[in-house]
DNA sequence: TAAGCTAGGTGTACGTTGTACACGGTTCTA
DNA sequence: TAGAACCGTGTACAACGTACACCTAGCTTA
């Protein structure tokens, strides 16, 4: 049983048939994952131990892997959960798509900061993500774009949305974890500045005096409407550049 | 000493004074640092234990701290001697500069993988890297950009970078740490694919058909020419459109 | 109605992590 | 020559995921 590879494939898309014996379960994989999740939230990835979820349900440590078979695939359920949350992206002109979908997923990103403190690589896949990942191919869909395209444009959105929302994030958890501003934690390191010198860091100094960093502009926004207004160069090119293939891994 | 919120800058920006005391260090903090560095490389961040690290020098674990104050700071450290290892940016067109930056953080991310696995919230910046950095904004300092739109660029290209990064360095370390390629993972959950209707997932299915996710065209390449485009558009535009302000963490 | 199988929840125990602390030996300074 | 400063070692602790043995509740079958 253990060492069935397609488990956590009946874990994520199945549901399975209620047990006709045994005592009636006071716990449930549901209330597993939403305790999780809860806990997640609230003091973000590394908090999120089997004994805290067990101790704020009320239940011993062990009861648990009852309603879940360890702790990576209650992640899976926790992930494929919040995606639920969240809105499909309506049909519509691809540039309004692919910003309803960067929107959705910047939102369910400050929801859930907890999701970018996560590998990607060898999580399965659930139903929720990937119906809503559908949706988001639909919008491209009709722009005569050969497919491995229209995945490369699409990924490209939610990688950009992963990669702002992993800064975004783990600022946030480390405020939350430490109890200490973003600020106080700089200002407690005063002697930093010391070391920025226009000989050495010319460019930062400067940045620096003309108050570059203090008003910083959104990220996010910034950033979305670079990476559309260059993916719409590339979409409503009359010839597509090529790309070359993946070089490697 | 503990409470020295100083100590990591000093760690990273200044050489301390040799001991005049005591006997001869066999050890050291490069040797240390270098050590750690090639565990991390070989087995991911998750492998660098301090005992692991102190197995492969023959000391013991405490032996370390002699050198390194704990694994935080020795992470600090890590990650600055790896920015060493690149090239500043030289002098020359935007466009060029940004390319030349962002292949050069691609391709210490790919030599280590490992940093991406880390935060860098909270994490002292070092002189290697602020030095790269700098490089970076020095050539876009003259394009007439307010200096927050500088920092705004830079930083996009930067996250670019992790972003697609991180997707690639899950994947190669999650090879490397179980053994099984990332084909063999995905073909031994087959029973996934039966979920995959056409009715469920029309255009996953659809583009499944024709190819589309087995030719992926190269998610670096293809994101990185995007974004520039998104950027000369920015850049190169008479008057440029007002971003909205950081709305909140 | 009785026997027995199955499933839910508990308690204990193990190996692994970072690192605090006490200790003994080495080498310079006073 | 005494002592301070420093290096490396060994032991110990709390927190982690989870294997395993156990008891009990409640349906199914005889």
């Amino acid at each position: 049983m253990k060492d069935d590879r397609n488990r956590s494939v009946r874990l994520l898309w199945e549901t399975p048939a209620e047990p006709s014996r045994g005592p009636k379960a006071a716990l449930s994989q549901a209330r597993v994952v939403e305790a999780a999740i809860k806990v997640a939230d609230a003091e973000g990835i590394e908090a999120l131990t089997m004994r805290r979820v067990a101790e704020t349900l009320g239940f011993t440590t062990m009861s648990l892997y009852r309603h879940v078979p360890g702790k990576s695939e209650l992640l899976d359920l926790m992930v494929d959960a919040v995606w639920g949350e969240t809105e499909r992206t309506p049909k519509g002109p691809w540039r309004d798509g692919l910003d309803f979908y960067a929107r959705q997923l910047w939102s369910m990103y400050r929801a859930h900061p907890w999701l970018l403190q996560l590998t990607n690589a060898r999580r399965m896949p659930g139903p929720n993500a990937m119906t809503r990942t559908d949706a988001a191919f639909a919008v491209v869909s009709e722009l005569g774009l050969k497919t491995e395209e229209m995945v490369a444009v699409v990924t490209s959105v939610g990688q950009f949305v992963a990669g702002v929302g992993r800064t975004m994030a783990d600022r946030v958890l480390a405020e939350r974890e430490t109890g200490v501003s973003e600020e106080d934690w700089w200002n407690d390191r005063d002697e930093l500045w010391e070391h920025f010198t226009p000989e050495r860091l010319p460019m930062m100094t400067h940045i620096w005096n003309s108050g570059g960093f203090e008003r910083p502009l959104d990220e996010f926004e910034f950033g979305l409407a670079r990476l559309l207004d260059g993916l719409a160069v590339f979409v409503e090119a009359g010839e597509r550049p090529p790309v070359r293939p993946a070089t490697c891994l």
